[in-house]
RNA sequence: GGCCCGGUCGUCUAGUGGUUAGGAUGCCGCCCUUUCAAGGCGGAGGUCGCGGGUUCAAGUCCCGUCCGGGCUACCA
């Protein structure tokens, strides 16, 4: 499902449950061609995974049922209510062919005319040609006898008042030559069933508008009230599309993004609650959302405000629940299906600053260790947690923690740096034996982050150097392989004395320092 | 081409005739600090698309203009 229409239906959400109203999910697979059951499934995971909740629907049963439109033709819905229309002169049989259509358009096209059906040769046909053409079994759809020389008046709950001079609204297809309605017969005829209060759609559909309203006039019906929401455009002002970057919401869920703030971002492009409320919760956003505060507007996606929210919402949780989280995010086949497509992807760089093919190998190291030693991954996850934006990031993050100690990536320009120091022989040396010893008395407490602060502190106090860093990085590197990370501590308490000792014993050989004896 | 919609820092936006045009993000700096983040503080960034009016007073009202976008299917 692209993001813009999630979007929408998020409104569509907000909108009822501020209300008090139902939010209702209706299928409109009038199109053959077009759909899928693969693409339905894929609609209602995006749905359930974003938290958008329907009180009626296919999945969820109603009052209205069936809630697929093709079903709905197959009970003769649309028949019926295309009969009426007819009956009363507002629709008429057209028998033109494709070729015909085209052969019109183009003319208009190099006439510079108003291009579109205005009502060809069919609309004001005699009954007797009319008969004819169909005993003759010639094919022909229905249109919408669009009235004339009026004005079309749709007031929209966004912008106000638009009007449309009649002349310049085509007459649509209602029915297909396969006798399956358009989105311009069925949503309606459905709008009106369903007892649809607000029709909430894209900006684009604005176009179509006065047909729609002239459509519930014809029948006599009440006109929901309209609302055309802004689209979500790309950085260059067009419609969001592939090239700029992710545009499908499951993108971004496999792509490491919490729902809840993907929701929260996406809330705020063309919605504003007035005033300074950005970070709000679901129970906010209900209380706040009103139509009065949709923007006419277009807004820009812009994916770098959605990894501060994300970052924020990862910040907020409990360690516990995170950890849940990423394991949901691991233990899912579609995570890695989507890491190997962006490891094939030249473009995959617009939406991660990391190697794919790095991070695919990563997560697959978080999966394990997240399932097998739950207790310790939490330990890594609450380090790296005040430092990560995406679930992916753990695997980075935290890969350092699991990697088996004499696999370890080393950053080289940090072994040049830092394991070049003078004194790092002696440093490893004498961290080596103090953590043999305590590796020989055991004991149930995990090891402190003081007791490896007052080891670290000593060390360098007993050589005069006033500033921890050239005690701290070069430990830090023979640690993790990199220079960036959490405070080493900590990290050296979740490390514990094993990973330790046997880490210092490889980093201090690729420092070219001999007779470190082995640890054990 | 025609018809429609839109236009406040790069971006998301607050603003409904009187504000030093506010917030957020991103960017830069400082603090914190063993690194990187996070967090705290601060800075740069807007002639409210442009031009006319109305008014004592206009981002806010009116007209024009430019630019951007959408639609222009037997797709939704």
């Amino acid at each position: 499902m692209h993001i813009g229409t999630f979007r929408d239906a998020l409104f569509k959400l907000l909108y009822a449950r501020h209300c008090g109203g139902v939010n209702v999910l209706r299928i409109e697979d009038t199109d053959r061609n077009r759909y899928s059951p693969e693409a339905e499934e894929e609609f209602i995971e995006t749905l359930a995974w974003g938290g958008i909740e329907f009180d009626e629907g296919p999945h969820f049963g109603g009052p209205y049922a069936p809630y697929h439109q093709s079903e709905r033709k197959a009970l003769g819905i649309y028949a019926e209510y295309i009969r009426i229309l007819l009956d009363k002169g507002f629709a008429y049989k057209a028998f033109e062919t494709s070729e015909e259509l085209e052969q019109m358009r183009r003319y208009q096209e190099i006439n510079k005319l108003q291009t579109g059906y205005f009502g060809g040769s069919w609309r004001d046909a005699a009954a007797e040609q009319v008969a004819e053409a169909e005993a003759a079994g010639k094919p022909y759809v229905i249109r919408q006898r669009i009235p004339r020389d009026t004005t079309i008046v749709i007031e929209d709950a966004i912008r106000g008042r638009i009007e449309w001079d009649s002349n310049t609204v085509d007459d649509p297809v209602l029915i297909k030559s396969d006798g399956m309605p358009t989105y311009h017969f069925a949503a309606m005829v459905d709008d009106h069933l369903m007892e649809i209060s607000h029709i909430m759609r894209g900006e684009e559909w604005i176009a179509s508008a006065p047909k729609h309203a002239a459509l519930f006039d014809a029948f006599g019906w009440e006109r929901p009230i309209f609302v055309h929401c802004p689209v979500i455009a790309g950085k260059d002002g067009k419609k969001l599309s592939k090239r700029h970057g992710a545009t499908s919401v499951l993108d971004y869920r496999d792509l490491g993004f919490l729902p809840d703030a993907l929701v929260n971002f996406v809330a705020l492009i063309g919605w504003a609650p007035g005033g300074d409320l950005e970070l709000m919760s679901r129970p906010q956003m209900i209380e706040h959302f009103d139509i009065s505060g949709l923007q006419p507007s277009s807004g820009v996606w812009d994916y770098d405000k959605l990894k501060w929210f994300n970052g924020q919402y990862i910040r907020a949780m409990e360690p516990e629940a995170l950890l849940e989280t990423i394991i949901e995010y691991v233990d899912r086949p579609q995570t890695f299906d989507f890491w190997e497509l962006m490891a094939c992807d030249k473009d995959a760089g617009q939406l991660t600053s990391a190697d794919p093919t790095s991070t695919l190998s990563e997560l697959k190291l978080l999966r394990r260790f997240v399932t097998e030693e739950p207790t310790y991954a939490l330990e890594a996850i609450k380090l790296e947690q005040p430092r990560v934006v995406t679930l992916a990031d753990f695997g980075e993050a935290c890969a350092f923690f699991f990697e088996d100690d004499d696999k370890l990536p080393m950053d080289e320009k940090a072994v040049d740096k830092w394991l070049t120091l003078p004194h790092v022989p002696e440093l490893f040396q004498r961290l080596i034996e103090a953590f043999t010893s305590m590796a020989q008395r055991p004991s149930d407490q995990p090891l402190a982050a003081e007791a490896c602060e007052s080891l670290v502190r000593a060390f360098a106090e007993s050589h005069g150097m006033e500033k921890l860093g050239p005690v701290v990085h070069p430990i830090r590197v023979a640690l993790t392989g990199k220079t960036a990370g959490p405070g080493l501590f900590e990290l050296m308490s979740v490390l514990g004395p094993e990973r330790i000792i046997s880490r210092l014993n490889r980093a201090g050989k690729l420092a070219g320092t001999p007779g470190i004896p082995p640890a054990k």
